[in-house]
DNA sequence: ACTTATCGGAGCGTTCCGCTCCGTTCCCAT
DNA sequence: ATGGGAACGGAGCGGAACGCTCCGATAAGT
């Protein structure tokens, strides 16, 4: 594998503009112009539509590789001895990446096979992680491991008006400082089904 | 004040324009379109431009009306006996009708002053909403006005792919228990200040 | 030197949006 | 009863922006 020519500079470009995608896609949405994608990596939009035959195409391989390194955290977690510690890294890594913020989009495009064994795999990690920590008596009891996904979704949203370097980790802080056990408040309502939290990305396979 | 004839129902179609916009803007952010908001307020076209010469002209007016809402929020806040229900009921009340997705797109207009006004008695409300719990000790003290406010921007912010009925009240719980005091972890990082708030809607008159 | 894969970006067709313009409706004063 | 005028709804205009294609330029491989 060299680092020169012309096959070397093709695969310094995919790097490239999956690393873009990833930038502009979780801070402007989906309806960010292809063209500044583009730009962002460096790249020409001829070498961009080369490797990606649609915007769609583009979007469905980067949501996957977020669930991958989804995944990842996971098992970053799990391989921590302390319970509570490993969901804090777990959530703190995937928040750090905004990975949350690809995964409302998804609902408007359509979700590739690869996509759902990806998300299975990641969601029964996350389970594990969760329950782990809930019986380890670190985890409050009545939260669920989907409300912690919706809590990183809702952290991943990036604030349109420009981002103050440590607010979002304050406010995580605060925030996984109430998912210690014991809960003060109970939790209101019923907790989302996995069913409803699938149906957002279209009918399941 | 009569209900019927036509300038009642201008009054009328003031009101559901206003509704209708808040209701639009908060969920789809400003770059809906201003037919959307038309259809929506059960209105055409030619009445809302009659009413207010821009979409920029709405969008304005609707910022201050959020505020002064939130200004009401606080107040009512200040009025519970308890400061910590006080500062509850002012958080949720806020969040219940997404004031925060308003602030920061307030950044990309220009900032009318009597909205700097507005914002003026919010933030001093705020603080001594904030100030008051804190010194009861049910506050944890290391968390800042501005902490809460961008936390109630935070969830304020839709999520695209559809809410679920009860998600958005049980991950806010869970973060106001993180606000009790003491705090479990010190919160990282510098506190973000009002300097770098206010530069986020332009530079102050 | 010639071939050929890859590059960047101008341009095409289309969609969408802010806003205007105008024919219609309906209150109300005379 | 009737004419004037204020408020109504929505089709349509001009222009901006976007997804995608096409092509001349560039440089690696032989």
């Amino acid at each position: 594998m060299s680092t020169r020519g012309r096959q070397a500079e093709a695969r310094r470009n995919d790097l490239r503009l999956l690393r873009a995608a990833h930038e502009v896609f979780t801070t402007q949405g989906f309806d960010a112009p292809v063209s500044a994608i583009a730009k962002a990596a460096g790249v020409g939009m001829g070498s961009l539509y080369r490797r990606y035959r649609t915007k769609e195409e583009l979007f469905q391989r980067l949501c996957t590789i977020a669930m991958e390194r989804g995944v990842e955290a996971a098992e970053a977690g799990l391989a921590e001895p302390d319970p509570w510690d490993g969901l804090c890294l777990y959530v703190r890594t995937c928040v750090g990446y905004r990975a949350g913020a690809l995964a409302p989009v998804a609902g408007t495009i359509t979700t590739t096979e690869e996509m759902w064994r990806t998300a299975r795999r990641a969601t029964e990690l996350a389970e594990r992680l969760v329950t782990r920590a809930r019986e380890a008596g670190a985890l409050r009891s009545d939260v669920t491991a989907l409300d912690i996904s919706l809590l990183m979704e809702q952290f991943s949203r990036p604030a349109p008006g420009g981002e103050h370097p440590h607010a979002k980790e304050r406010l995580l802080t605060i925030a996984l400082d109430g998912l210690r056990a014991p809960g003060a408040t109970e939790l209101p309502g019923e907790p989302p089904g996995m069913d409803w939290y699938e149906g957002r990305w279209g009918s399941a396979p």
